[in-house]
DNA sequence: AATCAATTCTTGGTCCAACAAATTGGGAAA
DNA sequence: TTTCCCAATTTGTTGGACCAAGAATTGATT
């Protein structure tokens, strides 16, 4: 209720309006590099030029093109080593996920939120999966799934639970939905971590995984969208129980 | 199916792997700023020391401090105004969905992308809303949809259009999902510019929006899901046909 | 005394020059 | 031919300079 009360504000106020004037030589710079490398039909691992030479395309001070590049690097487009120069990254989902990481602060509420995310989502795309996923795919989700037995470590179990939730969305054959769920990959392994932390579940996760895939082979919604949220709810009363304040880490 | 070739790999790949020592001036005071504004507890709005005395107080020059900020400001955590110096900024949002947005340029396959993520998602949020909303909240909905009918141009159209969908996102009553969700607004309002620029469909939209609210009041989640469906697909088909190759921006 | 205009001062925006550190490449020596 | 060392190039960082614009102060006028 209450937060409805904002969404009209939000999306009604004049939001980005771009400002029409005085665009600034750091800016001005960020755009020409970006056509640079689009017309030159750079690809990643290329180099750019070096900074003076840069500066005296552009016309341009080496401080200004370093400011310049400094955003590209924030946006994960260029990776600028010494000596080398910058090279082209594509490290840009990475600058995504980091960025959009740092606005939600990992809090219990937010688990639960996230957690509940989740469920909306790999419940609501069964359907799809059932629709669009060929015998192999539902073969390769065994295969990611096997992999979590032969692990040990904490770390990698939840790198293999999240892979195999992961390889599951990719099934819904959306882009747009497998680029969201992967933004919100380190709150997710997070919550992997914490779960497994608190006793060792892979067999379990396994099972019931096995059990998920068992469902989408014999095409049954119903029986997916049931296992599906349980298994989801299952972890979440662990993150409920041992990460009631998880240790803020750094 | 090629799609889930890389998954595995990439969600398996060392990732983000962080380099131990050698942290950069920039990158030790883009964290020594993070730090004075929490330290400080300084909110939205409050404004940070000069560049010169950020300068002196953190050891270091001033054209080091000024490539920190453009940091912080590709972040959107900082707004730098000339004259009264680095504000706290509440853009981050907004650094995210720029960031996010240059990700997928628009393209007819991606628009379809999009189009198709929003019919997972609003149609399977019908539960949650049917569950959570109050009558209270959807006679706030109708109060959204009644301003589609009071609008002349496309581009507030579209702006209304997407403020409906979104407080219909919002009744889910998931922060993360309508997080993802906003992410998409400029896309998704493009799209809507596209559709309505082909001919004007005001009361077309308002008729959609206010039979789904309708079965939204009675509780109805089999006509809800069919409703929306409908009205995602019917938009879609304007999509196909007038924006088959959208003028790119710039 | 109050108000308004002019001046000065502060501050970000940009540029220049210089040095340090690191890596690469080639040339010299074995 | 191989190996080692030196020099050159390039990024990282610093300090300083100037400009433009806005804020603050000051002064004049009413």
């Amino acid at each position: 209720m209450p937060s409805t009360d904002t969404i009209l504000l939000a999306s009604l106020a004049p939001g980005t309006v771009a400002e029409p004037a005085k665009i600034s030589a750091v800016d001005r710079l960020v755009e020409q590099i970006r056509e640079f490398v689009r017309d030159r039909g750079l690809i990643i691992g290329d180099a750019l030029p070096t900074e003076r030479e840069l500066g005296e395309q552009f016309q341009a001070a080496r401080n200004t093109v370093r400011e310049a590049l400094q955003v590209l690097k924030a946006y994960g487009i260029v990776e600028v080593r010494p000596k080398i120069g910058a090279v082209l990254s594509d490290r840009h989902e990475d600058a995504v996920r980091k960025l959009f990481a740092f606005q939600n602060d990992i809090s219990p509420t937010s688990f639960m939120d996230v957690q509940g995310y989740r469920c909306i989502i790999e419940a609501g795309i069964g359907d799809h999966i059932i629709l669009h996923a060929t015998d192999a795919d539902l073969d390769y989700l065994d295969g990611v799934n096997a992999h979590i037995l032969k692990i040990q470590g904490v770390e990698d179990a939840a790198r293999c639970d999240f892979a195999f939730h992961e390889a599951l969305v990719a099934l819904a054959n959306n882009r747009t939905l497998l680029a969201n769920y992967r933004l919100l990959q380190p709150v997710i392994t997070q919550i992997m971590r914490v779960g497994k932390a608190a006793r060792p579940v892979q067999i379990d996760t396994h099972d019931a995984h096995v059990q998920i895939i068992k469902a989408l082979r014999s095409r049954d919604r119903v029986a997916y969208a049931y296992l599906i949220s349980r298994h989801l709810e299952y972890g979440l009363q662990f993150v409920d129980a041992a990460g009631d304040r998880p240790a803020r880490p750094g």
